[in-house]
DNA sequence: CTATAAAGTTAGATTAGTCTAACAAATTTT
DNA sequence: AAAATTTGTTAGACTAATCTAACTTTATAG
């Protein structure tokens, strides 16, 4: 298996996430390749029993792909772990390290990894790590944009970590396990006014608010 | 510049520091290939000015590939050395998993391996690291097979840090830094009896001498 | 100084991953 | 239902890295 196989699994996975049906297009459009190429690949990918593909149907992947993809997820998040809890890397920079790392082909490194942390559950965004079966276990989590006012949750994870949006909590002082009270909801835009470990009161889009998985506390 | 080409850069760059006319049938018989292979490596090495190639001529480093040679030994060496410092591994073990990382284009990752590490000068098995222009500064060490009876010497670097040798040393407590005292040569076979921090007497073949680097103490 | 042997080259093929251009099928809009 | 748009396919080309087979040049050994 080469390293751009498997960040096309890891991108029909993640697609797999969040639609039932994934086709070439958006996998194109995610990988930053023509169609031509997308189309040339799932047939490869076809051939290694990771996904099943037929002329103008949409993309699904086997159970043989599920677990692949999990596996370098799992390298991923592992990574990302390390990164930030031995190497003091911020949140928002181990992504674009750790997509290089999750394909080396030693995994002893990633043992070793998995050992110095302690066998981790969740990586620096929450995001649940696979075992080394390519199993997840992921909990839960309520979006902040549905606590009603009055109540005190945790932050526990993000639906989608972009480098933006990290920055962006970064300035806010908001990171995992941040425990905040709902002050205050504003129907007109959906913004929530917020109170945690600042002195002040913060105010929330709903945009962010959406991001937010937290569970009560 | 590819994973596969900055292989055969390093291999290059080594197969200089031993002879000064390297050929092609050397380099393929180092790298792993058929000599038509190297053949063509070496042309295109050449269209990026990394190597000087003429039909039928030993192989020469130009400048500029010298430097991205030490540039990939720098990542190799300053990842050796994480992986030992940090990561717990053993000297014997650290080569292999480096081999792959030196790829990484993430310079971030190997720059704060730098720092941590507190910009060593030297890999587990005391070879010199280059520095970020890719000059490399080697002290001139002696082998032990060298050394007169009575000597008292540390061990500071290896000639060829092969895994077998590094799993011996392991096996006699010698690692680097350790400090002996040449109790006896034997001219017969040239092999020398040592002395350091164990109860008895240590024999060496001088196979084993003449890879061992040592400075006086 | 010829005859082997070793080293190096060329030609041609293969696989992986990519592209553009041209076309076809499916879907959506009017 | 026809037209337009989007989506997907095919054909053909390119680069990188590799191989085998056949040949040539250089070196070595009588
Ligand atoms: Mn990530
Ligand atoms: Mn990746
Ligand atoms: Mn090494
Ligand atoms: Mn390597």
């Amino acid at each position: 298996m080469t390293h751009t196989k498997e960040n096309y699994l890891k991108a029909i996975y993640h697609l797999d996430q969040n639609q039932e049906k994934i086709s070439l297009s958006e996998l194109g459009k995610k990988m930053e390749v023509s169609m031509p190429t997308v189309n040339s690949m799932v047939k490869s990918l076809q051939e290694k029993d990771w996904v099943i593909y037929q002329k103008y149907q949409p993309l699904q992947l086997t159970t043989k792909g599920k677990q692949k993809a999990a596996l370098i997820i799992r390298k991923h998040r592992l990574t990302e772990m390390f990164l930030a809890q031995y190497m003091g890397f911020g949140w928002e920079e181990v992504h674009e390290i750790a997509e290089e790392i999750e394909h080396l082909q030693v995994d002893k490194f990633f043992d070793r990894m998995d050992e110095l942390l302690g066998y981790p559950a969740v990586d620096p965004h929450g995001s649940p790590i696979p075992d080394k079966e390519g199993v997840v276990v992921a909990k839960s989590y309520v979006p902040l944009s549905e606590i009603e006012v009055g109540v005190q949750v945790r932050i526990c994870s993000l639906v989608k970590s972009s480098k933006e949006l990290l920055l962006y909590l970064n300035r806010k002082e908001i990171a995992l396990g941040t425990e905040l009270k709902i002050e205050k909801k504003e129907p007109f835009d959906k913004s929530i006014l917020v109170r945690y470990q600042r002195p002040d009161k913060v105010m929330l889009s709903h945009e962010v608010a959406q991001l937010l998985l937290v569970e009560l506390c």
